[in-house]
DNA sequence: ATGAATTGTGTACGACTGTGCACTGTAATT
DNA sequence: AATTACAGTGCACAGTCGTACACAATTCAT
């Protein structure tokens, strides 16, 4: 029987012991991610899918994960990161107000585009599969919305809204991505028609959203 | 051997057959909520699990449903049902705009909690799960869109606002529903201060929508 | 009264699952 | 150079799953 030069999955020439690690570790949570774009929902992945997915044998992943749950968990930090950085993007933009809001969902729009898969996971376990998941999930989303609305601050854009308004606004317009991505994912790919419906329809949302925000106060109506 | 006066569950005298079929129906549909009650989602319950829950053999679902996707949908009609009753109840309270907003969110607090297990399905499979799943709940929220958006038509509400903005205004209103659903079902029981803050809030948000859409005209901003 | 239809049962099978244990080869440490 | 740490393997096992098939009991239609 002839030597095998190397046993790893592809020639990976050097690497660090930790980097190999790290890299099949990210190569679970992708696989996790693939199975989920072919239609499965991130609940029903067995642990042993996830591990052939990733080529690897169930027991590697271990190694990693204590159970499924726990690669949710890592996925939910991902997307942290991702939505982070969404807002980053949104921050530096230096535009005039009036299109502001019209670039703002056009970006939002490539975003969920660009990033699908994550979206698909959050959207998918926001509210149903395991307690911990959506625990963690709701944290974060909570997390994004304090930080829109600090952005709001800083950006000196309602300067005279009271605080409790604008948190209120940030989330129904949170709420509102959210709700606007999973019909995004769940669009039939290459339809720019319904598409540029949608956008329009998401802007007007948004719209009224941010003008009864700007008029509400405590006790009103 | 003793001669078994009856060979059914519990001694139902006298029942028609087509009724004792409904009833071992119903017994598998509410087997799934219950289920979902101890913490699952719906996605992961098993054909067993839903018969052996409802004291059933295996085999006896396929008598009722093709899948557990199938029991799904039927689910899915149950909770369209209770949905519309919702609607009517909140119709025919005659009351002083004022105090509407506030008593219709009290109404409906009390009747996620009254329907805890159909909100948690879902809340829970609104955008996770089966595809065929999502589709048909999406349908029946957007039915119950409507019919929201015909009532503020017919109470005569927002007699000046444009159909697309009452359309839009519905929406928002629904997405925050749902979304207060989830919140509500996650708060631990009997907590009322975190309820009554919780509803304090809800009525903001819906107020910011209503303010704003009242407003709100098309290309405004 | 008799035969058909239908609801639920019992048994069985192959496929898949999570996980324990002993193992191997390589990278890191000494 | 020798030893240790450890990511990944292979095998095994008990448990669960969906479902096919023949069957039992009872209600319905004739």
């Amino acid at each position: 029987m002839a030597l095998k030069p190397a046993k790893s999955p592809v020639n990976e020439p050097a690497l660090n012991r930790s980097a190999r690690k790290d890299l099949t570790r990210s190569g679970l949570l992708q696989a996790a991610l693939n199975l989920m774009g072919q239609g499965r929902s991130f609940t029903s992945l067995a642990l042993r899918e996830i591990a052939r997915e990733a080529g690897v044998v169930p027991n590697a992943f271990y190694r990693h994960f204590r159970n499924t749950d726990e690669l949710g968990l890592a996925l939910v930090e991902e997307v942290g990161i991702t939505l982070r950085r969404l807002l980053r993007e949104e921050r530096q933009v230096n535009i005039s107000p009036k299109d502001r809001l019209r670039r703002s969902v056009a970006v939002y729009q490539e975003y969920v585009k660009t990033h699908r898969l994550q979206f698909m996971f959050i959207s998918g376990e926001r509210s149903g599969g395991s307690r911990i998941l959506r625990l963690a999930i709701r944290n974060d989303v909570n997390h994004f919305t304090n930080e829109m609305a600090q952005d709001f601050r800083s950006l000196g854009l309602y300067p005279n809204m009271s605080t409790s308004s604008l948190q209120m606004m940030c989330s129904l317009i949170v709420t509102t991505m959210f709700s606007v991505a999973t019909e995004i994912l769940d669009l039939p790919p290459e339809q720019p028609l319904l598409e540029a419906e949608m956008q329009h329809n998401f802007v007007g949302r948004v719209q009224i959203v941010l003008l009864g925000a700007s008029l509400w106060k405590e006790r009103a109506l």
